[in-house]
DNA sequence: TTGACAGTTGAATAGTTGTTCAACTATAAT
DNA sequence: ATTATAGTTGAACAACTATTCAACTGTCAA
């Protein structure tokens, strides 16, 4: 059956396209859930983040040596951590004088590599 | 073994280090690839262009019809789609008077559901 | 204790981005 | 032909955000 537009219908057509619906159970979900999706995906919407993530997927590693890698100040990188963090994708242990960062959740790698393997594949 | 800071390094315990880094080859991957990978997160990081996907996952739809469900104005939508458009997310056919978007790639629902799964676990 | 280094923080700035508004094109109907 | 509807577009505005800068804390070494 070809889509129809709801715009264009008669209250009777209206109300069997809601019938339709109905069986075919098609519904938004919440709208926090929403919101929560796209609050993730917007940590990820930064290439210094990725980045960073990247690193630490690799290593443990500390702020000065992840400035020095990714070319930026400390301060730069530390707040950016600090929003990481925030978001429990990364944690932070003090060490001496340094604070070492590893990523906190396993998701993430998953998640990175099905988004490349997308890009690869467009 | 601990993680060490490179930023305290004698010049031959960096020497050492680098030895250690080549045989356990970390590298950070090309950075125009990380850009693309963060671009892609970009697309998704916003709560309208994640409602319009969603909604486009079931039912192929009109622009006015994505706009009633939304709540939001036709011209909003429509630039919205215009990026996932431009992005090669979704496809545009238009049918008399209307345009009917639907999503061109079978990827971005296993993401969805890949964010949504982390979500929850977390 | 003093100096040096690692990292954090808050304010300021510059750049980006989503929505609105008004004007426009194109299709269908009377 | 005229009118109404669907959708697009560009400019303007407001909100957001990443980086810089300067000042600060805490730790180690001399």
């Amino acid at each position: 059956m070809d889509r129809i537009s709801l715009q264009n219908l008669t209250i009777e057509q209206l109300f069997n396209y809601n019938k339709l619906m109905d069986t075919k159970k098609i519904e938004m979900p919440d709208t926090t859930l929403l919101y929560d999706l796209s609050d993730f995906f917007k940590l990820m919407g930064d290439s210094t983040r990725i980045q960073l993530l990247w690193a630490l997927e690799e290593n443990e590693m500390c702020v000065g040596d992840l400035a020095n890698l990714l070319n930026m100040t400390k301060s730069a990188v530390s707040h950016q951590l600090k929003i990481l963090r925030s978001a429990k994708l990364v944690k932070a242990e003090k060490r001496g004088k340094n604070v070492f960062y590893a990523l906190s959740d396993h998701h993430v790698k998953t998640i990175l590599e099905m988004a490349l393997e997308h890009l690869n594949e467009g």
